[in-house]
DNA sequence: TGAATCCGTGAAGCCCGATTAGAATCCGGG
DNA sequence: CCCGGATTCTAATCGGGCTTCACGGATTCA
C-alpha cells in the first residue's frame, strides 16, 4: 500500500512546470493520492475526501488543480500506462543487441513486475479499474493500453518468428496468459510474504519453461 | 457479458426454496443480475436501480428479498465463490486414481477457467471485487477464499512432494503465478476472439510446460 | 365469497459526496 | 510594511441512490 509515484511521468508528461515550485509538487501529492485510493476502492468508490485525506489538504482544494473527479482519475489512469511503457520501452533498448526474443520478454516481464510491485500505485490503479470505467474517460486509456499492448505484441511475435515458442500456443494467447502472470502479482503478493527478487525469479523460470521451445 | 447462473448454489445452498415457486425465481433473477452488474461496475459502482433493470422490476422490490444492498452483494460473492469450489471438488473426484499431480492441476486449470468463462458473472463479480470489498463483507468472503485456495495449495503440496514440479519453483509462488494465468482470462476473453476450448488447450499446455520437472 | 398472505409498486425521506461561492491566508517583490 | 496573486479553507448547494412506507393487485385456502 502507498506506494511512491517515483515517476518523472507524473510531472514531465502532465504539464510544463517543474516539481521545485510547491504548487507542482501539491498537484502531485494529490496525484499520488488519487492513485493509492482508486488502486484500493476502484473507480466509483474513490471519493475526493479520501484523496484529500492522504495528501493532506481539504477536498475542495482539489478543485484548483483539477476541474473535476473524473478528469483527476482519467490522469491517474493515463499515467499509470505511459509510465508503465516508458520504463518498458527504455528497458528493452538496453537490453544487449544479442539477446533472443525470448530472452527479451524476460526482461520485460522482470520490467513489469518490478514497477508494479515496487514503483507504483498509479499501475495498480490501471489495471485494476480498466474494466470498470464509464465510456468517457475510457477512450484515452484504451488508446494508451493498446500502445503497450503492441509493444508486447511485438515481442510476441518476434518470438514465433524466430521458432523460439512452442508449436502449440497461439501467440496471442500466450501472450495474454503471460500478462495474466504478472498482471495478477499486484492482487496476491505482500513483501512479508515474498521478496520481489523471488517473485521475479519465479516468474521468469515459469513463463521460460512455458514459452520456450 | 450476462452469463447465467447455471448454479445450483444459488437457489440450494442459499436457504431451503426450490426453484418452481415464482417468487424463488425471482430471488434468483435478482442475484444474476447483481452478479452481472456486479462484475462489470465493480461494488461501489453497483447501482440497484441497474439491478432492477436487468431483473425487470423496480428497485424497491429489491428489499422484498434481500435485507440491504451488501447484503445481496455478499451473497452474490459467496456464491461465486462456494460454487466454483464445489465444481472444482466435483471434477477432482472424477478424476482417474493414477493421474499424476501435475494431471490434478491441469483438471484444476481447466474447471477453472470453462467455470469461469462459460458459466459464471458470480465468479467473475467474485474474482474482481475481491480487493475493493468493505471490511464488515470481506470477512466471509475471505473465509471462502481461503477454501477454495486451501484445494489448490494441497494440489501444489502433491506436487512437489511427488517431484512433479521444477525445482527453481517454490510451490506458493508457482500457485499464485498458474491463478494469475487463469483468473486473469475473465479481464481479456472474449467469445469472438478465440473459443474456450483453443484458450482450455493453451492454458493447459501453457501451465504443464511451466511446472513440470 | 372473504380473508390472509405473497409480491410488487410509487412516492417520499434522508444521507453522502461532488461541486461551487466566497472569504481567509500565505508569500515574494516593491 | 503592504499589495496582489496564488493557494487553501469554510460554508452552502445540489443531485443521486439507498431505504422506508403505505398501499393495491393477485393468489390461495377455507
Amino acid at each position: 500500500m502507498a506506494k511512491k509515484s517515483g515517476s518523472p511521468t507524473v510531472a514531465s508528461k502532465t504539464d510544463g512546470k517543474t516539481l521545485d515550485k510547491k504548487s507542482a509538487r501539491t498537484r502531485v501529492r494529490i496525484l499520488d493520492a488519487a492513485a493509492q485510493v482508486l488502486s484500493a476502492k476502484g473507480y466509483a468508490g474513490m471519493r475526493l475526501s479520501d484523496v484529500a485525506e492522504v495528501a493532506e489538504l481539504q477536498a475542495p482544494a482539489i478543485y484548483y488543480y483539477f476541474p473535476s473527479r473524473d478528469d483527476l482519475i482519467e490522469e491517474v489512469m493515463w499515467v499509470g500506462l505511459a509510465d508503465m511503457r516508458e520504463t518498458l520501452a527504455k528497458a528493452l533498448d538496453a537490453a544487449p543487441a544479442d539477446a533472443t526474443a525470448l530472452e527479451r520478454i524476460l526482461i520485460a516481464v522482470e520490467t513489469h513486475l518490478r514497477h508494479e510491485l515496487e514503483i507504483s500505485d498509479y499501475t495498480t490503479a490501471a489495471i485494476r479499474n480498466a474494466g470498470q470505467l464509464p465510456d468517457h474517460i475510457r477512450d484515452r486509456h484504451d488508446a494508451e493500453e493498446k500502445k503497450y499492448g503492441a509493444v508486447w505484441r511485438d515481442l510476441f511475435k518476434q518470438a514465433a518468428e524466430a521458432d523460439e515458442l512452442r508449436e502449440d500456443l497461439d501467440p496471442y494467447l500466450a501472450q495474454m496468459l503471460v500478462m495474466g502472470t504478472i498482471n495478477w502479482t499486484a492482487e496476491w503478493w505482500q513483501p512479508n510474504r515474498a521478496t520481489i527478487d523471488r517473485v521475479v525469479a519465479n516468474a521468469q523460470s515459469y513463463v521460460r519453461a512455458a514459452l520456450a521451445a
